[in-house]
RNA sequence: GGAGGGGUGGUCGAGUGGUUAAAGGCACCGGACUGUAAAUCCGGCGGGGUAACCCUACGUUGGUUCGAAUCCAACCCCCUCCA
């Protein structure tokens, strides 16, 4: 399973996308044979996607680009059922509006990616609810249940670790699989979709859909997963200095995504590039051959070319000038967080640790006078030093004030 | 329905009447060292207050007590075995 003659399975293998795959061999010659065509299912449990899911994303992409039919699938409707997998405890159930409020901020993010149209190999977008929310019991119980053995469901990871674990699993969560199964084949009988990819840890729910299709029309599907995306050092991937590493801008700024990738550790940058990148190979190569600090260019075309993708050329270019004017420089850039106070309040005077908690760097007042206290806060580059410290518009440095809450995180005060 | 076990801070997990905002680990945040890396070491880690101090918190609601996460009652939820 080296040698793939498809450009979609050569390439993706080669970069490191492909964890397993189902029928390797018969898949690489489907895809030399015809346009396929493919999904990927979101559930809708969060306002935008995150970094976790690029690795996907990416994978739909270059599906695009060697010349296949990209679908996505959002999961509407299995949303409202919950995948039990890799979750030792059921998520709070969400309710409709929630539901669709979510879908719709993940749905702008393939936009980016993906070019979308009726075309042959342009992508579509399709939603679970619209053949799950009206399915009848009885009916799908019938046609569908005898395919599967309750023997066979407990022996997959999702079911059998909170067995195991004796996690409470209700058998809503349950069902999961079996809808997921269910999409596979709709999509295969409506769409004529052949392959169904995703996380790793989705790996049963795929065959489920597999073995569902066979068993029910006869019809060969396949399967392929992307390896689950942790950091070198082991740690799930995904955590910027705010939080999640959403890849809707308005849930984390560009200049954030941006410096999330240049924060890349060493060992992944290769990797990294690979995957998160459309460089060639061989000048990954170069890069992460890079040695020492060396290795810090890397990291910065990882971060260009990444936020690109994901927030375009100029984004990306604004993102880089403000971390070298902040960092290379010690200065201040565009892309800052930036509030604004009102010229009165400030010349009234502010406590310190109540700007830098409205500025967002700290949490509360306490956290921002620890803060202070343990040396990690600076007023225009200079160490506060006392918690009880004002900030008047005597501070202000060309017409702006810089807060640092430890060497990454900088926030701007102008006055408005 | 019956019997037994259990629900502690973001998480795992101690604690079984007072010095417990609650050991320890992880995660997280600062600092040192570096290269905006990793590893390591140091400090911090519920909220408010400059502080004294106040408030909130150990499933829920009541109760006993000078005093409860710790004892009692009822209720909710989870687990195991039985029917």
């Amino acid at each position: 399973m080296t040698a793939f003659s498809s450009d979609f399975l050569r390439i993706i293998h080669e970069r490191g996308f492909v964890d397993s795959c189902t029928h390797a061999d018969e898949l690489d010659a489907l895809l030399k044979k015809e346009v396929v065509s493919a999904y990927i299912g979101y559930d809708c449990t969060a306002p935008s996607l995150h970094v976790g899911s690029l690795v996907s994303i990416m994978l739909l992409r270059w599906l695009q680009k060697t010349g296949h039919r990209p679908i996505v699938l959002m999961g509407g409707g299995t949303t409202r059922v919950g995948d039990p997998t890799g979750k030792d405890e059921a998520r709070k159930v969400l309710t409709d509006e929630a539901i669709a409020a979510n879908m719709a901020g993940i749905k702008s993010v393939f936009s980016k990616y993906l070019t979308f149209g009726d075309g042959p190999t342009e992508a579509v977008m399709v939603n679970n609810a619209d053949w799950l929310d009206d399915l009848s019991y009885i009916g799908f119980l019938r046609d569908y249940g005898p395919h599967f053995s309750v023997n066979r469901m407990l022996t997959f990871d999702s079911v059998k670790l909170r067995l195991e674990r004796e996690q409470h699993l209700s058998f809503l969560e349950f069902n999961y699989m079996i809808l997921q199964a269910y999409d596979f084949l709709k999509l295969a009988r409506r769409d004529g979709v052949r392959l169904q990819m995703g996380g790793a840890d989705q790996w049963g729910n795929i065959v489920n859909g597999v073995e569902l299709g066979r068993r029910c029309d006869g019809l060969s599907l396949y399967g392929l997963t992307v390896p689950l995306m942790t950091t070198a050092s082991g740690a799930k991937m995904g955590k910027s200095a705010q939080g999640a590493v959403w890849l809707n801008e308005d849930q984390l700024s560009t200049y954030d995504f941006w410096q999330f990738w240049r924060n890349t550790e060493d060992a992944d940058v290769g990797r990294f590039l690979r995957l998160f990148t459309e460089l060639p190979l061989d000048e990954i190569a170069r890069l992460e051959a890079l040695g020492g600090a060396e290795i810090n260019e890397a990291k910065k075309v990882l971060a260009h070319e990444a936020t690109t993708l994901a927030h375009g050329a100029a984004a990306a270019t604004a993102a880089a000038e403000t971390a070298r004017a902040v960092f290379e420089q010690g200065g201040v850039g565009e892309d800052l967080p930036t509030i604004t106070v009102p010229s009165d309040e400030l010349a009234a005077g502010l406590l310190a640790p109540a700007l830098f908690t409205r500025a967002g760097l700290t949490a509360s007042n306490g956290e921002a006078k620890r803060l202070i206290k343990g040396g990690g806060a600076r007023l225009n580059d200079a160490p506060v030093g006392d918690i009880g410290r004002m900030i008047t518009d005597a501070d202000l440095k060309d017409g702006e004030i810089k807060l640092s809450a430890g060497k990454k995180n900088h926030a701007l005060v102008r006055v408005g």
